[in-house]
DNA sequence: ATCAAATATATGTATATACATATATTTCAT
DNA sequence: ATGAAATATATGTATATACATATATTTGAT
């Protein structure tokens, strides 16, 4: 480096995590104010087509294939749950273990939400060209396994 | 789209936003598990680099430049402020601006942080190939400006 | 000069996130 | 059968984030 304030230029620039935390706000801001009509954070959405994608799911189970800590998993599930689009059941054969499942309201809302998601989805991918969209959702998976 | 699982598939497969969120999850972990010795959280040390760069920046421009929310600027820059990193001045000339400016002790720290930063990062641009690299930064641009 | 509008920052509230630790329950070695 | 270890979830604490709103100050129109 030349100098300190190149080293500065550099890091700001490149730095792999604020790239992709900026971008994630970026991203996320625009999915939460098309979303904003339905009341789901797109959190909460993606989180509710995970547990709609299995009839019924553990919370760890659904922390690990979200890759979210079981903390995480556990406070997001409550926020679905205190709007009744989840329902939490104690497994009989272990009663550490709860179920979840989605609701009938949740899956209201998922239908709800699912077109308007789509909606953003496709304007994103169409933005990008499909090329370069699977190129950055390669990169991304790249990118993680790259770090483990 | 098949049934309604092969839908869902979709969904968790490719939102763009859940991809990237996981991603910067995952990315930020790496970073704060080795910047853990400095107690620098890898957002602060991002901040800090950026305050750095300028002599003086207000809150606001500080937002800006970060793509931050100004409610989230100051309480970010509050945490630098408590841990003595930085400090905080009124402007003379008009009392509603803050200036921002790194302290000797946030030099400190900045130096002790960046060989790690700079560790993790050429690990993370080793990993993917300095080509692949330069495509994700690239793409998470486009992105970004394909949206706003 | 005054008062409304604009601007800069702060605060209230809520979600998303993780780490450390606590609690409840099950499993396993003896 | 019992107690230690393992496991599943919850809670305490802290940061990062945004939106809505409040507060303080400046600017600008009259």
């Amino acid at each position: 480096m030349n100098n300190k304030y190149d080293e500065l230029d550099y890091i700001i620039q490149f730095c792999s995590c604020a790239n992709i935390r900026k971008a994630a706000r970026t991203v996320t801001q625009a999915f939460e104010k098309q979303m904003q009509s339905t009341g789901l954070k797109v959190t909460q959405y993606y989180m509710l087509v995970n547990i709609a994608r299995h009839k019924e799911i553990t919370v760890s189970e659904l922390g690990e294939i979200m890759l979210l800590e079981q903390s995480t998993a556990t406070r997001n599930i409550n926020i679905l749950k205190n709007n009744g689009y989840v329902s939490i059941t104690k497994a009989k054969d272990d009663l550490r273990t709860k179920y979840i499942s989605i609701t009938d309201l949740g899956l209201e809302k998922l239908e709800e939400a699912t077109p308007i998601w789509l909606n953003i989805q496709t304007k994103i991918e169409d933005n990008l060209g499909k090329d370069k969209f699977n190129d950055l959702i390669k990169s991304l998976n790249i990118l993680q396994e790259s770090i483990e």
